[in-house]
RNA sequence: GGCCCCAUGGUCAAGUGGUUAAGACGGCGCCCUCUCACGGCGCAAUCAGCGGUUCGAAUCCGCUUGGGGUCACCA
């Protein structure tokens, strides 16, 4: 049997970073086992509908790599994959249900039921106020024009226990399951039940999702029942919590969402983090692999995904550790590759195309994100009447007066010199060596005044290439002036 | 509040009755070094508590505590 597991997001414009490590799981339970991964567009909420929300999801898929086999845009056997061209087979199911007398038509008012929350202590359900009418009383409410939902009977004693993969055995006492509606009175399933109806009729195997289902699949196994059909395997993945601040300055930990920052993938991503790298991260969060291994590429993933692997508590998004991750993988990029994402910020920076070989081995080791490069390039375009005391490192043994003396010894040097790594970097230790001082003497100073702040991606020889010799000269000639 | 789930350093985590309780991020220190990084080395920091079971518990059981989730004509 091959395994099929589906992606069932709902079209809201937004694709939080959980959903997409429910995407991922599910996309690596499939994939790891040569199996199918189904994209099943959930917008049966008509009021939630966003324009182009839809088009959202599937850029991100494309983005993130997460290559469906079916879906609505590509086709596939079990369509339609949007649930909205899916309506007129709901309800059926729903009214063989009732003909079996597994199922009711309520017509309470939405306002009864408010009561009846409202007279509670708690928090109670429904209080099956329907579920015996007399088929007297239905038929006449039903000739009335009365609008109604279809619940399911549930058990009213006994327990229900379902298995999950990673959380084993868990059972339910049937009292506390609510007689939960099929089919709303304007026709329209609830999300359950369309889940359900999608997930079977989809030929799906495994349902993959967060643990928040872990309560409602009581419900959802009882609806299988019901129709005789078989119960799919349950992955019920941890939760990814943020940390917060509360009104009164606790930090205090629960469920990722907005109010956590950027947790959006497209927020990500214009933070200057990598798809392959919060793909490889949110693997991370709820999931290790058998060796101690933690940069992945997706197929590497596919390759090494084990559902053992997946732990049961929670886990806390770590945006160091996102970086960290971002890192490594920007470390291990062709110079190639390193450029096109470079680019953008070279030309802000004013690079020269001859220093792209130069830049992507000075960066590489330097940068956590792409968007850092401004900043770490700016010296570039910016030089000024720095703080001369800056000339003065005690560990470089630099100081204001050897700082004069030294570019005034190292100007005629750079002045004929071929204008390359190599010269450069032994010229100025010739220098130093004939002068009898530290390589950092003479270096110090002539970094500092070329580039006119104390921190630079490079020593004084890069910093110079990056520059050019006749910018260089000028620079260190004005600085020496100012001495 | 009812029900369900979870519990190893600040964070991610390995561990499935006998280990000096891995590793990673972050932090700190040292080395390398013309700055900053990278790299290397090292340090601090964890089995929530209490009872059992056992010759022996991070590992098994119970209770307590703590955390989380869920209880819609939303998905």
């Amino acid at each position: 049997m091959t395994i099929r597991t589906r992606f069932a997001p709902s079209p809201t414009g937004f694709m939080h970073v959980g959903n997409l490590r429910t995407a991922l799981y599910e996309y690596l339970v499939a994939k790891h086992a040569g199996g199918t991964f189904v994209l099943r567009i959930e917008d049966t909420d008509r009021e939630r509908y966003v324009e182009g929300a839809t088009q959202v999801i599937y850029d991100t898929m494309k983005i993130a790599g997460l290559e469906h086999d079916e879906g609505p845009d590509i086709g596939g056997e079990f369509g339609p994959y949007v649930q909205s061209e899916r309506l007129s087979m709901y309800k059926p199911y729903a009214e063989q249900l009732i003909n079996e007398g597994k199922a009711y038509r309520c017509f309470c008012t939405k306002e009864r039921l408010e009561s009846l929350r409202e007279n509670a202590d708690g928090v109670v359900g429904y209080d099956r106020h329907c579920r015996d009418l007399s088929a007297e009383e239905i038929e006449a409410n039903l000739n009335a024009g009365i609008p109604y939902v279809i619940r399911q009977k549930m058990p009213l004693d006994g327990e229900t226990t379902y298995h999950d993969f990673v959380y084993g055995d868990i059972t339910f006492p049937n009292k506390d399951l609510d007689d939960q509606i099929l089919i709303k009175t304007d026709g329209f399933p609830t999300y359950n039940f369309a889940n359900v109806i999608d997930d079977h009729t989809m030929g799906i195997t495994h349902v993959v999702r967060g643990s928040e289902y872990l309560s409602s699949t009581p419900k959802y196994n009882l609806l299988y029942e019901a129709f005789g059909w078989e119960i799919p395997t349950y992955i019920h993945l941890p939760l990814i919590m943020g940390k917060s601040v509360d009104e009164e300055g606790k930090e205090v930990i629960s469920k990722l969402s907005k109010r956590h920052g950027s947790t959006g993938f497209i927020d990500l991503i214009n933070e200057g983090y990598l798809p392959e790298a919060i793909i490889n991260y949110i693997a991370l969060l709820g999931w290790a692999p058998k060796d101690t291994r933690e940069i992945f590429s997706l197929e590497e993933l596919v390759k090494e995904f084990d559902v053992s692997g997946i732990s049961k508590s929670p886990a806390v998004f770590d945006y160091d550790k996102l970086a960290w991750v971002n890192a490594e993988h920007i470390k291990a990029m062709s110079d190639e590759e390193f450029l096109t994402h470079a680019k953008p910020f070279y030309d802000e920076a004013g690079v020269d195309p001859s220093c792209y070989a130069l830049l992507a081995e000075l960066l590489k080791p330097r940068i956590t994100k792409f968007t850092e490069i401004t900043e770490k390039l700016s010296f570039i375009k910016n030089y000024g009447d720095f703080e001369l005391e800056l000339f003065e490192h005690k560990k470089s043994k630099s100081t204001l007066e050897s700082s004069k003396e030294m570019l005034e010894k190292a100007i005629p040097v750079l002045e004929d010199l071929d204008w390359d790594r190599e010269a450069i970097t032994e010229a100025m230790k010739t220098l130093a060596e004939s002068l009898e001082v530290k390589n950092s003497v003479v270096m110090w100073p002539v970094r500092i005044a070329a580039a006119g702040v104390s921190v630079t991606p490079g020593g004084c020889a890069e910093v110079m290439l990056l520059l050019g010799k006749e910018e260089s000269l000028k620079r260190i000639k004005y600085a020496y002036s100012r001495l």
